[in-house]
DNA sequence: GGCCGGGGATGACAGCTGTCACGGGCAGGT
DNA sequence: ACCTGCCCGTGACAGCTGTCATCCCCGGCC
């Protein structure tokens, strides 16, 4: 009886040297990899595996949304989100999108190769430095209109551009920024789009 | 006779798994694996590897310091770069401290085993896609201090706190800001630090 | 010597930013 | 009906930014 598993990551060495790791693993069968985020819900169609292994940032779909379509189409898979970035914000979003473990790439192999037995009979497993993390970090302060203002102001774009590209006054725009500043405790809305990324809040 | 290989990699996971696939290959063998830039040269005098695959992004030394140490140390061991990002800029700078290789981490295994082949045969291994862009994006058009004043306000930094933190009148932050911004073609600072951040020229 | 490029600095000026006060509209609670 | 929170907008104001002209010093080069 073999756990039957799906990869999802965007780069392609990657894929290939995890595959090879898992399939190392007499219990474990690698049926299928994808690169995108949008081809997760048709290859597990088709192979019908038993785990998901996704990554975060893919094209297409990134991870949490792949999350959400692998449960909406097979609710039997199970979800293993596996990523670079520990942002506390992504575990949250993650878990709500229904993912049964989430760990960073970080770990040693065998304790991956761990996670995915545990995941595969029901348990949840979660980084355990990213959950005390996550309770500090909490829940993003920011409206709706702050968050994307502040996505478009990443790349330090002038006011008058993230207002048009929003189709929005000026003023509104500089109102939510200043607000953003406040909230994240910065001084400028390049730093408060920044600190707003590293916890999650983006 | 094998191609014995050193690895290098911050993150834990994908060094194993580059480490399961690479031994998967009957003429490689993984002697030794670090995970930061500042332990690969000890490493490799104890190991005494014929090819050292390092990334760029690691603790300590990063992979073009590393590059370095290891071609003043061990002058017979080739090294291979293998990683995330492929910026123009880092393709040069790694060449110039010696490297022998430059992959991006989004090819397929085969080829990864391969380059390294070719590496250790004493050939040079560049992805085709990046030595264009390379000569593309040509040199840094940036002076030291222009770089240095870029460098610093890629997290959005007003311009006193840049001109404290260089010991330099806050007017002559804004010239150097000022002509960096014009060199990039931009209009913002923030806007000239990412796009010569993405030429490579930080 | 004369010339030029880089670094450092000053002063001035238009325009952009961040803050605040204030107004209006719209949903969700009590 | 009332209050609260979010959204959108305006106007004003101090302070920061980006640009430009103009100095100075220094080292390299013809």
């Amino acid at each position: 009886m073999v756990i039957r598993l799906l990869l999802a990551d965007d780069q392609v060495l990657v894929r290939d040297a995890l595959a090879a790791l898992l399939d190392l693993e007499s219990d474990l069968s690698v049926v299928a990899t994808v690169g995108r985020g949008d081809e997760v819900v048709g290859a597990a169609r088709a192979h019908a595996p038993d785990v998901c292994l996704l990554d975060l940032e893919m094209p297409g779909l990134d991870g949490v949304e792949a999350t959400s379509a692998v449960r909406a189409a097979l609710p039997g898979t199970r979800v293993l989100i596996v990523t670079t970035f520990g942002r506390p914000g992504y575990l949250r979003r993650a878990l709500d999108a229904g993912a049964a473990g989430f760990v960073v790439k970080d770990i040693p192999a065998a304790e991956l190769v761990e996670a995915v037995r545990r995941v595969h009979a029901g348990l949840r497993v979660v980084d355990p430095t990213l959950a005390t993390e996550s309770l500090l970090g909490g829940t993003s302060p920011l409206t709706e209109r702050e968050t994307e203002v502040l996505r478009r102001a990443l790349e330090g774009a002038p006011v008058a551009r993230i207002a048009a590209s929003l189709h929005l006054s000026p003023g509104t725009v500089r109102n939510h920024l200043s607000s953003a500043i406040g909230k994240t405790g910065t001084t400028t809305r390049v730093e408060a789009a920044r600190t707003a990324q590293d916890r999650g809040w983006l």
